[in-house]
DNA sequence: GTGATCAACATTTTT
DNA sequence: TGTTGATCAC
């Protein structure tokens, strides 16, 4: 039962500011006979009123962490020791976000909407930076660009500085760049040895050059928004102070993920009250090659001395013997903190391994075994495949398309990042901010209009020339003789339509405003005409955009919506099993869980343990645990003797963390006939009779960053520009003439040649050219002639 | 400026 | 094996 009070709020929202008690006024002491406590065990009850202090809330997999969690917000709510707005609470996913969100206006009702600083660490630091923006250079209306952007930027300054894009790819510095902001290095903190990590020595050089760019742009990367807050934090104490004040209460979920940036802004946040609640388990740490740091979570009770330690570990999710298999093989790791897991169930079935010749029939299994649950009445939805790579999706993809199975793969390419949706979200962002030139860039020629890299090379030459973005010197262009008429013609439409757009943004609905500018600007039409196969899927998602668009009553919402919450939840309503990697899996659970794919090489992935070593055997270890405690009833975990990667069929051993499973909860079977036992032979053995034959690993080179997500833009020039007022509309700015020029000087322009100037108004010039008569041009292209 | 052909190359991924 | 980017021919 929830307290009067909270229940009124609830009932009438309008209300809620009445309802909620102020809470420095007479704090409610003891613990509160409520509907959250109530359904919590002892140490999660501990967790909830330590509300005092350092906290370390050690939640090993399934013991109810997030329940805690909300129940703690929520106590802290009502308890009157803190304001909604009081509290910050930072999880890593806007999934896990929701959910919190969600589960505390159960307990509490509409105060929680009072929680603006409930969010992932890039969603509040976007929040705070947005007030504090022009302490780091930008405006408060700066954009958000994700890694598609970043990338096409660093090729730019790449290819801009006569680097050979292939030796130094972008991707390889945009990892670096991304490692760096993660670590909390600024351009000026890079010691000889991370500089020497680029281009013999211009590391340095290249990410301040990169830093300047997205100043210019008035940009920033995600790495940015907690890095900039991070440096406001350390160089403006006053701000440091205002949020110090402001969170009475801290809490952060998946600690074990933080970088040392989040390291470093949570500890600066924290250290006046020291209410900071962490919730995290190590074993569950997966994401180091993205930054996390493990130690963050190992260090806690040195960080925040008299911290108090809570473990979760009574699991509430598997059987006995799913628990015991997976505790087993992590028992194989060092550096743990330590947790027992333990369980009240005492039915269920073992966890099984079942050998396969190849990967076909690995797939036909699995496919087998989810029609036997299917008509074992079991629903779809709660079936799961958990892969350690995507390549590994394809064969179920195959064999459930042929055996009409219907099927749901979770990651690769999300909604917003398919190129139609990325083409609409640029012609908006061109609307919203006329100097955001990699949008304009992205859509300048998209949908085919015969604009190519000529005319944009002329732009580029022009914007840099006058310091203005380039939509403003389109503008400009079109107002002279520079262009061929049919690129002029045709890029004047397309300004007189941003023009028109613009004015249209002011009055209806960005729904509306999506929906005229596909039509106008051709792009509907251009991709109904093309008769692809996914043509029709294009189409549909472009109105699902519109669509998806109605919640939003300014564009700007809409944007921001978009660059920091990437995901959608689209297509969860039928029947279907879910194809995911383990690692999108996390903070998941399923009835049935299969694991494909437990070989040498596979999983453990040979790229991991080749770059690194005994931790990366570690992770890979936490990653098999992740993985098998996602299951609640069966878990079911495949090995193939064969498999064809990238086109080669190669022949493998069972993975190491099969015979690290404790013998004793698991049971093996193999659908191999002859060769058995030869196959058996080995399988437990290192010194097997395989190894001779076994995986030819393809060489691999040092790529960093999404290297499988590629996407898909058009080329563009790489000159760098300089924007000199980024957010000012284009047609606002004001020419000046150039000094050197006067009427009836003498000049020379790249095209037409030898010329007299007849009149000169701001920057445009009348020429009569020797050979080619009267001419608008523009003074940047021409020079004097002496 | 656009379409076609060929060679390189392939983890995990939020935001 | 399938995709992507780069280069070449229209």
């Amino acid at each position: 039962m929830a307290p009067a009070a909270l229940r009124e709020a609830s009932a009438f929202p309008s209300c809620s500011h009445v309802s909620i008690p102020v809470p420095d006024s007479s704090p409610r002491d003891a613990a509160p006979p409520v509907a959250w406590l109530d359904g919590l065990n002892p140490p999660q009850r501990e967790a909830v009123l330590t509300t005092e202090g350092p906290v370390l809330m050690l939640a090993g997999a399934g013991t109810g962490k997030t329940a805690a969690l909300t129940a703690r917000l929520a106590h802290l709510v009502w308890s009157r020791k803190a304001w909604p707005s009081e509290i910050l609470c930072v999880t890593f996913t806007n999934k896990a976000a929701r959910e919190m969100r969600h589960r505390v206006s159960d307990l509490i009702g509409s105060a929680v909407e009072g929680m603006p600083w409930l969010g992932t660490f890039h969603a509040v630091s976007a929040r705070m930076l947005r007030r504090h923006a022009e302490l780091v250079g930008l405006q408060a209306n700066f954009t958000i660009i994700d890694t598609d952007d970043q990338l096409r930027l660093l090729k730019q300054l790449i290819v801009a500085n006569e680097l050979d894009e292939k030796r130094w790819p972008a991707r390889q510095l945009a990892g670096l760049i991304d490692r760096w902001k993660n670590r909390g290095l600024n351009p000026a903190d890079l010691d000889a040895v991370e500089n020497e990590a680029y281009a013999d020595g211009k590391g340095q050089k290249f990410y301040a050059l990169y830093q300047a760019r997205l100043k210019a742009l008035n940009a920033c990367d995600f790495g940015d928004l907690t890095l900039h807050m991070l440096n406001i934090f350390r160089t403006h104490r006053d701000v440091l102070a205002q949020y110090q004040q402001r969170f009475k209460y801290i809490m952060v979920d998946e600690y074990q993920d933080t970088n040392a940036v989040q390291y470093l802004w949570l500890r600066l946040l924290a250290q006046e009250r020291k209410n900071l609640c962490v919730v995290g388990d190590d074993d569950q740490s997966i994401y180091s090659w993205r930054g996390a740091e493990v130690a963050n979570i190992l260090r806690f009770e040195k960080d925040f001395p008299g911290a108090a330690v809570i473990r979760l570990e009574q699991n509430y999710r598997s059987t006995p013997d799913i628990l015991a298999a997976a505790s087993g093989l992590i028992g194989g790791n060092s550096e743990r903190l330590g947790k027992t897991l333990w369980t009240e169930a005492n039915d269920g079935e073992k966890v099984r391994v079942i050998g396969v010749w190849d990967g076909p029939e690995e797939a036909r299994r699995v496919g087998e075994e989810a029609e036997a649950k299917m008509a074992d009445g079991v629903s779809l939805n709660h079936l799961a495949i958990l892969v350690r790579a995507q390549f590994q999706t394809r064969a179920f993809e195959d064999r459930f398309i042929a055996i009409g199975l219907p099927y749901r793969i979770v990651g690769g390419f999300r909604f917003y990042e398919r190129a139609e949706i990325r083409d609409a979200l640029a012609y908006l962002r061109v609307v919203a901010q006329p100097s955001d030139d990699l949008a304009f860039e992205r859509i300048y020629n998209a949908p085919k209009r015969g604009l190519g890299d000529k005319t944009l090379e002329k732009l580029h030459r022009h914007a840099r020339a006058r310091g203005i973005p380039l939509a403003a010197a389109a503008l400009e262009l079109c107002d002279s003789d520079e262009l061929p008429a049919r690129a002029r013609g045709t890029l004047l439409g397309l300004m007189r339509g941003f023009a028109r757009w613009r004015d249209l943004a002011a009055t209806v609905v960005p729904a509306e405003l999506v929906r005229t500018i596909l039509e106008e600007s051709g792009y509907t039409a251009a991709r109904q005409a093309e008769r692809s196969v996914e043509a029709g899927g294009r189409l549909e998602n472009l109105s699902e955009l519109a669509r998806a668009m109605e919640e939003y009553e300014t564009l700007g919402d809409f944007l921001e919506h978009v660059s920091l919450v990437m995901d959608n939840d689209a297509d969860a309503e039928t029947d279907k099993i879910t194809i995911m990697t383990i690692h999108a899996a996390k903070g998941l659970e399923f009835a049935h869980i299969f694991l494909p794919g437990w070989e040498e090489g596979v999983f453990p992935s040979q790229r991991a343990l080749d770059e690194g070593g005994l931790a990366a055997l570690e992770e890979e270890r936490r990653l098999a645990y992740v993985a098998i405690t996602r299951a609640r009833r069966t878990c079911t975990i495949l090995y193939a003797a064969n498999r064809q990667i990238y086109g080669q069929w190669t022949s493998s051993i069972p993975s190491r963390f099969i015979a690290e499973l404790p013998p004793a909860h698991v049971t093996q079977e193999t659908t191999m006939t002859g060769g058995a036992s030869l196959w058996r032979a080995n399988w437990s053995e290192q010194g097997d009779p395989f190894a001779h034959l076994a995986r030819e690993q393809p060489s691999r080179t040092m790529t960093r960053g999404p290297g499988w997500q590629r996407a898909l833009s058009a080329g563009f020039d790489p000159a760098p520009r300089r924007i000199a007022e980024p957010g000012r509309s284009a047609a606002s700015f004001a020419a000046k003439p150039r000094a050197d020029l006067a009427i009836g000087a003498r000049v020379f322009h790249d095209k037409f040649g030898y010329g007299t100037i007849a009149a000169q108004e701001g920057n445009k010039l009348e020429i009569d050219f020797e050979a080619s008569g009267r001419k608008r041009v523009i003074d940047s292209f021409v020079k004097p002639a002496d």
